[in-house]
DNA sequence: CGTTAGTTTGAAAGAATTCAATGTTGGTGG
DNA sequence: CCACCAACATTGAATTCTTTCAAACTAACG
């Protein structure tokens, strides 16, 4: 069930990834699962495909809105910038995520968006996406979903910079991390960060100095063990307490 | 061309808002402007209407999704609780404002959703709508702006808590009232907190305590005007430069 | 008129940042 | 191959911002 479709040739497809939806490693993250075949090859037809070197723009600010992007390859950044030319990383992308959702209502980019890994997207034109969904009901359902999860995991963000403090904040990002990847069938608790100190101080509202400290502070609690960017979680669910600020110091005898 | 489509008695009619899209105040916020009058009316058949009382529940985390609501009348708020009982506001909702959005991926509400006033929503089955926004473009379209929009707001959010001082946070957030209030044509510099200051210090991560300190700071200022929950913004540029970080006690001579 | 919920204010404590210095790594060119 | 540089990361000390704790105040309501 995995051959390639006849109008594409052999070379096309060689390499880690195709560039045929029905065929990509990413089928059960980006796609609905009940399309059938023939929906599926009509939504080939309309994807194109891109390479970002690592610290290459996806896109910038201000720049017209004709497509969304699926991460096939590597990671991202979002930002925005403020007036006074303060970034806040808005968020990180891996494998599967889609970029660009919210260009939609002004039909600008709202972000700017850098890779963090030579990396690789499909490119979805938005007009033509809305075209084919109105004639597919799972792939419109499918997409209001996609866009649902991304109010909710923007919500996970306001929730970790609203009400927790910074050991916490790091704690819920390292495992936000960590579910990430188990989804993606790697290791839950060995990965490597993409992104620097800086930026991950930057997303989660704390300087990198904070970082660093904390950092060492859970390496010190035998919580973590990190090697520059390779991260690996000793003790899960003395983490999971940590960032469900379940108190373990604090209990009282009566 | 105003007046109510024949199937809908008078009664139904009177008082300050109607039931149906065609003659609704919030119309222009709501729906597509380009929508003609019969898709208009298939649109009105599947919108019911409900009434919520001051701190009453919309609905709560959990509850099964299956009607998206528009604020019709009144005031919302919404927030999530976590593991250990904090709660996170992470919206408040005014007239022709969505709820619900976080919910379609789920199909379970992410948040409680309260009334900070006597309040009126239309309930807009999800089912029937995507079978409707199917077969309407326009509509179609116009509902995946609103979707995106959720987006964007959001991440002005975590552009406040993730890089403002308490200060800005909070002159970010009168802004943000005065403009939604400006957008309905009201006063954007007189109107009423519909949320307590406990609410709004939930809302920008920050106690109760130092919103009423920032109260008084900025009234000291003269920048504001506030008496228990009226509010007047008596300098609206310094308030928005103040929210952009533009530091004009720090000009430095050369 | 007293009670209550919500708000304001002050003083002390705590958390995170800022500033400064030092350490580490990887790349580059002599 | 090694020395040096630049970018990134760590650590310490002082400062700043915000919270916490405590008390007093205010408006609304029965």
């Amino acid at each position: 069930m995995d051959f390639p479709p006849k109008s594409v040739t052999s070379t096309e497809v060689l390499g880690t990834q195709s560039r045929n939806c029905s065929v990509c490693s990413q089928h059960q993250l980006c796609l609905p699962t009940d399309l059938n075949e023939c929906d599926t090859q009509r939504l080939d037809k309309i994807i194109g495909w891109r390479k970002i070197p690592r610290d290459g723009f996806l896109y910038r600010a201000g720049d017209p809105f004709t497509s969304l992007y699926a991460v096939r390859l590597g990671h991202f950044k979002s930002y925005q910038e403020n007036l006074a030319g303060d970034r806040q990383i808005t968020g990180f992308q891996m494998t599967g995520e889609m970029l660009g959702l919210d260009a939609i209502n002004s039909a600008q980019h709202q972000c700017d968006v850098i890779a963090l890994d030579d990396s690789e997207v499909c490119i979805i034109p938005f007009k033509t996406l809305e075209a084919l969904i109105a004639q597919m009901p799972p792939l419109l359902h499918h997409f209001h979903r996609i866009m649902s999860q991304e109010i909710t995991s923007e919500q996970k963000i306001i929730n970790i910079l609203g009400n927790m403090r910074a050991e916490q904040r790091f704690a819920a990002f390292l495992l936000n991390l960590s579910s990430h990847y188990a989804k993606r069938g790697y290791s839950p608790t060995q990965f490597q960060l993409r992104m620097s100190r800086e930026d991950i101080g930057n997303y989660l509202g704390l300087t990198i100095e904070s970082i660093s400290r904390l950092i060492s502070k859970m390496r010190n609690e035998g919580l973590i063990r990190v090697q520059q960017r390779n991260v690996e979680i000793l003790d899960l669910p003395r983490l999971k307490k940590l960032a469900a600020d379940i108190d373990t110091l604090n209990i009282k005898p009566f």
